[in-house]
Order: structure tokens, then C-alpha cells, then sequence
DNA sequence: GCGTTCTTCTACGTGTCGTAGAAAAGACCC
DNA sequence: GGGTCTTTTCTACGACACGTAGAAGAACGC
């Protein structure tokens, strides 16, 4: 399961929350907090791309694009984890069994509808 | 969130199968195929001890335990996971939509009888 | 064409992990 | 109870990932 570090979890975070492609400057802005360079965040950039979370286009300032949402991505890590398990009904259950009131109200109806 | 090696797990894996606590050397054993030193091992489960994955006893040969079972840990990841994540109801969405059938129908039965 | 901006290449410091030797502490046997 | 064997702790080192960025090369704007 490939982890993201500090940094780049916090560019990651800059594209989900951006709506659309962000070049590597916008991306600098956004993180000014930290004060690093741009060639800081092109190389995060494209340790990203290579651990496959993010994706450019080839405009001229390149735009940088999250492949998956914020939410896909954490479902993604959870069925990532579960598979991982050799028990998965025992995970599942577990899992259930520790979920808050309103989550499993929410569970229950997502699987109430879809008929499988 | 606290990640695991590749030996890390491997210890891990052994100390989950186990029932009971295990000592060092019957855990260098289960790792026969490695080759690796006994104090290859006490190292490991020192860490794996400062990050709470595991705790000892204090007879003496130390005996080893995973705190959490393995499934207790695979879902308390999957918590992990999910706490991070600002809108958890995207997410768990996003997670009961890609569920398999055999899961669907488990997570359904887990969720009808605690009547919350 | 020429300065400005963007991209790529390369590198270094630090932390974590796999690995283990050396030494200290305890257990065991006679 | 002293010598030996086992276990535990301490310390260290190489490899790799990540944060960081400079230098050099490529493209763009005017």
C-alpha cells in the first residue's frame, strides 16, 4: 500500500480540494505556510504521479490533477486494508461493530436500496 | 498512522497466528526462511513495542503478544482510515458501493439486528 | 533574441527499517 | 558458586523514502 509522506499528502490535499487542474505555482501559494520552492513541489509532484495518485496534462504550465477523489481515495485505502485480510467477514465485522450510531444509520441505508 | 515493514508485518503475522504469547526464538523460527538473528528479531519487537503493536510479559524468556488480533487491527485501520477523512458519509458511500456481493449481504445482516 | 518562467535532473540530510555484533544480565548445570 | 549457555539490551550501519532545493535545460512572451 503506497503511503503518502507529509508533503505530499499536503499537495494531495491542495488538489482535492481544488476544482480542477492546478499548476505547480498555485500549488506553491497554497502551501506558503511551509515556504518552499517550486522545484520542492515538482518533485513531490512527481513522486506523486509515480506512486499514481496524480496525473498532468501537457498545456504549458502543466496542470497537476488528483486521479481520484478525496473519498475514493479513502474507500480505496479501506477495501485496500480489508483485502489485505485473510478473515474479511471478521474485519467486517468488527468494523461494524465500532461504527458510531449515525454512521451505521447511514450504512444500513446505503445497502437497503441497491437489492443485492 | 503507524505503518509496518516488511519483517515488522512478517512478526506481526506470526504473534496473530499464534494463540498465546510467543518468545523470541520460536518467533525466529517461524521466520526460518529469512535467516535473520535472533537480535534481528528483539530489535523488530522493540519497535514493534514502541508502537504499541505489541506488548511482553515479564517472565524470562519474554513472551511476546500482538495487542490488537488481526482482524481488530485490520478494522481499526479501516477506522483510521475513515476518521481522517472530512466527509465520512462520501466516503463510506464510496465503500459500500464497491463491496461485493457476499459482503453487501453481510454488512446488511451485521447492521439489521443491533436496532439502532 | 532575450529575459522570465517552468520543468527536469541531480543531490543531500534525516528518519525509518532490516540487519546484526558486542556486551550485559540472567538461567542452568554440576 | 563458578563456568557456560541463552536471552536481552545497546549501539551501529547500510538502504531506501521523503523533504528539500540548486543548476541546467526548455519553452514562452514580447
Amino acid at each position: 500500500m503506497a503511503t503518502l509522506g507529509e508533503l505530499e499528502r499536503a499537495v494531495m490535499d491542495q488538489l482535492w480540494s481544488a476544482d480542477g487542474p492546478v499548476a505547480a505555482t498555485t500549488l506553491r501559494e497554497g502551501l506558503a505556510d511551509r515556504g518552499i520552492a517550486l522545484t520542492t513541489v515538482h518533485t513531490v509532484l512527481t513522486r506523486l504521479e509515480q506512486k499514481g495518485f496524480v496525473v498532468h496534462d501537457d498545456a504549458r504550465p502543466r496542470r497537476f490533477t488528483a486521479r481520484a477523489s478525496r473519498e475514493d481515495h479513502a474507500a480505496e485505502l479501506m477495501h485496500e486494508v480489508l483485502g489485505q485480510a485473510a478473515d474479511r467477514q471478521a474485519v467486517l465485522a468488527r468494523f461494524v461493530g465500532s461504527v458510531n450510531d449515525d454512521e451505521a444509520r447511514l450504512l444500513r441505508e446505503l445497502l437497503a436500496g441497491d437489492g443485492r
